[in-house]
DNA sequence: CGTTTCCATACCCCCACGGTATCGCTGCCG
DNA sequence: CGGCAGCGATACCGTGGGGGTATGGAAACG
């Protein structure tokens, strides 16, 4: 199976339409019919239900669909990773924008004073994406936060544990009480953050995908929050914090792809576990 | 980057020699040549060192060759997986052969008992293969033995931990003593069993690559091992063990590809994980 | 200095990929 | 009920690129 196919088929599977997944390619739509029904003939399997009105995926499309994705990710950082060995030794380094500031901060500071560091680029990306450039080649490394993140396919090392605190506008009358329980909270316009996908579970409370995005919302009492504790040092008092009793406890973890284990990671790892 | 350009690049990085890539690859040498220049024109990266009479890898070119194996498994084993989903809904188990025996007829027995259950095709392979079944999609799930096998890339759940015996032939010295401690067995022939990528370190002890080639050694006193307990259950009386207090214990998992999540494949591995 | 051993270059051919035109099916609306 | 619009499949054509053979040219070796 050559990767055009792959890109093709995934293209098609994503929009479920023919026509404008050529246009998506930047291609004519018979070609594009073509190449499925060959990729579909080689295999010996169907991967889509047509009709002349509606397309869907088959069993078996489904998987290529997951597979497939995994698979072009994986080549799109054979190539980025290359190109990157050659032209510096950097390593990239891809975080949420807005959390894991401190702890951020003082890994670089560590790793740069080591014997032999290289520079480091940060790159913050948006909730959920971290996964994404790893493993896409965009990252060599990453900082994640569980159980929001998933470390599935990667190395990782804890880096920390913290425990969580209710987020709420100055003045909110919850904002006086010790602590508080998930409970108290259930009822609150609690935000929802994209999944792995970009998409947004159905709800009530507002879409964020980011921290300042988000603290604004909580000033103009249009949301409240439960984050990391950590998160205190970022905030102005026009934001009270309350500590969660029952929240789940969350880990940052600094993880990467399992097989890149270049001189300058291992070395920049060592420096996190030793923070 | 397509993968037959990856393909290509990855037969010449492994010989470094255009000629008997070439030959491998089932084409001329000069199509050969000219690919490579191109993928390095298009990457705007040199792959190899090439003078008139000796090939090698550049820097980048062994970051390509680590990325784009493991890119080249991805895609493999999109088109196995897909393949298998068309034609039967069932699970491929890799295991290593003589390892595991008691464990692995309880875990198909459990899971056969459960009610919508699919059948489980069991592959024996030799050691250290099974990452590489797993990876490039022969295989859907594994038992792994750590600290042996690695399981970079996989989720894994934990089976069971066990210590460690040494195995004589009947009769020798050693096999009457009440225990041993690793720094006993220094100066016998251990064997030497092969890394992922099928090479064996230099060393004195026999290479052996799977669990029947080892008994026969010892049998014929040719070899002293060291195993998990649990393979006492497989041995004749030719053969005598002896517990070793400061073996590393070792812990068999259940190991899978992290994004495959079928109902098929969360069955097998919950009866796994109630064993 | 001839010979051998490699990789690169030159040149040719053909297939496969992409484009345009068109067909055929199907659901919708007047 | 018929015309139409939307969409995928089919037919046919042209070209670029991937593969083949022949050969060049550099380096090691006797």
């Amino acid at each position: 199976m050559e990767t055009r196919e792959l890109r093709y088929f995934v293209a098609v599977a994503e929009d479920l339409h023919f026509g404008r997944a050529a246009t998506r390619l930047g291609m004519a739509q018979p070609p594009l019919s073509r190449a499925i029904s060959q990729l579909e003939r080689r295999l010996g399997v169907e991967l889509f239900h047509r009709t002349s009105r509606a397309v869907s995926l088959t069993e078996a499309g489904t998987v290529l669909l997951r597979e497939g994705r995994a698979a072009l990710d994986a080549v799109e950082a054979a190539e980025r990773r290359t190109r990157r060995a050659s032209e510096n030794p950097g390593l990239v380094l891809a975080s949420k924008a807005g959390a894991a500031g401190e702890i951020l901060a003082k890994l670089l500071d560590a790793y740069a004073a080591e014997p032999g560091s290289v520079a480091v680029d940060v790159v913050l990306c948006r909730v959920g994406e971290q996964e994404k450039l790893l493993r896409d080649g965009r990252a060599d490394v990453a900082l994640l936060h569980l159980p929001f993140d998933s470390t599935a396919g990667f190395d990782v090392e804890e880096l920390s544990t913290e425990s969580q605190v209710a987020l709420f506008p100055a003045g909110h009358p919850l904002s006086t009480r010790p602590h508080l329980r998930m409970s108290d909270l259930a009822e609150l316009p609690l935000p929802r953050w994209p999944s792995a996908d970009g998409v947004y579970a159905p709800g009530a409370g507002p879409e964020v995908h980011d921290h300042t995005q988000l603290l604004q919302l909580i000033t103009l009492g249009r949301a409240i929050a439960v984050l990391p504790e950590s998160c205190r040092t970022q905030l102005g008092d026009d934001i009270a914090t309350v500590p969660v009793l029952d929240a789940p406890l969350v880990t940052t973890v600094i993880a990467w792809p399992p097989h890149s284990r270049s001189r300058a990671l291992a070395g920049l790892i060592l420096a996190a576990t030793r923070l």
